[in-house]
DNA sequence: GGCACATGGTTAATAGTATTCACTCTTTTA
DNA sequence: TAAAAGAGTGAATACTATTAACCATGTGCC
């Protein structure tokens, strides 16, 4: 049953409605719009009240990070749920339309996520949980491992990567828990320093005079990277 | 002669002195931390003051802005003649890799230019001077200009290229005024989108708990980028 | 030279922000 | 039921931007 005592039900209610109201003003105002001020107004309260609620304006912005990670693995990983589990090449492609799709509707939280607020947090007490990290890397490692068992992926042997380079892949490879060569991992970097960076131009407005529409490059950056895992686009690709 | 009167003179200084306080507030203390009052405490004057110099705040940010630019072009353009004239491979290298250094010695400037401040910038009343986007696709431009020219591109022929994504190479290829097929343009958005990528992931921190270095990670695109081209890494190349 | 005007600074005032502290009222608990 | 804990408020401090009124001084003209 839920216990709950008077107290402790408002306490959860008003917690929820900050939150809330914290998201919704960070997306309309930007980050930098998101006041312990204008929550409290939100809500009904006066700013020292969030007090006992928040760690002041960085906990607000916190807590909406909080959020919005859990809202974006949440997308990216029913895109990819959404696909014939057999279809790897479905996958890829939808997880990583869901990436740009989330990404282009929710601007001001992937600055918070990958751009350039994320640093700040990063850096700040809390850090950012390891979970992120290894959860992302496991959407789109878990099928590279997939194609490496199946021997699909054509991959720079040991040797021949950069020692610098393949000290940090292992490292990387490490974080993320998964088994595979550092060649995979190379593959597994080369794609995502694309995607990223179509991402950042869509998202920034970057070129935007002629690229105004991200669609047209992300769909022939699909093909290619497809292409270099051996892959072609899949014609059974489940959009939302 | 210099006809100025005490009072342009004193103007000039001022102005000089409140710019370069408001760049060094900046990159110590990040765009948010470059205030008004911040500046005039720089350059011991009261925060109306500055006013009379720029329009406020926002006026403060644009003229970092300004000079941030300059100064970005300049150090690409340096970098880019540093090499032998002929030498096209050596170029493309040199002005990438002064990009690179100079986003992550300029983090905070790098994201007044390419990242999440750019935007509001662009949406400013002055806007961005056309200027800069025919500029920077110059730099790269020229090269993949000659580089076409001397027939050492495999392109995709036009009517290869999806009729969306064309339009917009054409829109690009108009904007920077340079006259080549848009198999050339998409090829020089493909180099951009891994680059822009691979700053955004320097800059931002993303995946630095593995690629705290980002340069193995840069050498080895530029093989790769250089390799698309048709070119070698030169042996010539000439760094700072 | 002296006078009028333009320029560029000041102070004062308004209004917004974060944050801490002391206090009070309410709820919980012993 | 009385003590303790919790959660809000109001006041105070210290920032921030921005505008308006004002004043001193430099500039240019007669």
């Amino acid at each position: 049953m839920t216990a709950l005592t008077r107290r402790e039900r408002l306490r959860a209610e008003l917690e929820r409605d900050a939150k809330a109201a914290a998201r919704r003003i960070a997306a309309e105002e930007g980050v930098e719009g998101l006041t312990v001020a204008a929550v409290a107004r939100a809500v009904g309260v006066t700013p020292p009240a969030l007090y006992r609620y928040f760690n002041g304006r960085a906990g607000l912005v916190r807590a909406v990070y909080d959020d919005v990670t859990a809202e974006f693995m949440d997308n990216v990983a029913r895109a990819l749920h959404r696909q014939d589990p057999d279809d790897i090449s479905a996958q890829l492609h939808a997880a990583t339309r869901a990436v740009l799709d989330w990404s282009l509707a929710n601007k001001v939280e992937f600055d918070l996520l990958m751009g350039a607020a994320y640093p700040k947090i990063a850096e700040s007490e809390e850090g950012i949980p390891k979970v992120i990290a290894r959860e992302l890397g496991g959407f789109f490692g878990v099928p590279f491992a997939r194609l490496w068992r199946e021997g699909r992926l054509t991959i720079d042997a040991d040797e021949d990567i950069d020692p610098a380079l393949a000290g940090q892949l292992r490292t990387y490879r490490t974080h993320v828990g998964l088994d595979f060569p550092i060649g995979v991992v190379l593959l597994m970097v080369i794609c995502w320093r694309q995607i990223y960076g179509l991402l950042c131009m869509a998202v920034y407005g970057h070129h935007q005079f002629a690229f105004d529409d991200p669609v047209p490059l992300f769909e022939h950056m699909m093909d290619h990277l497809l292409g270099i895992l051996g892959l072609e686009r899949s014609p059974g690709l489940r959009m939302p």
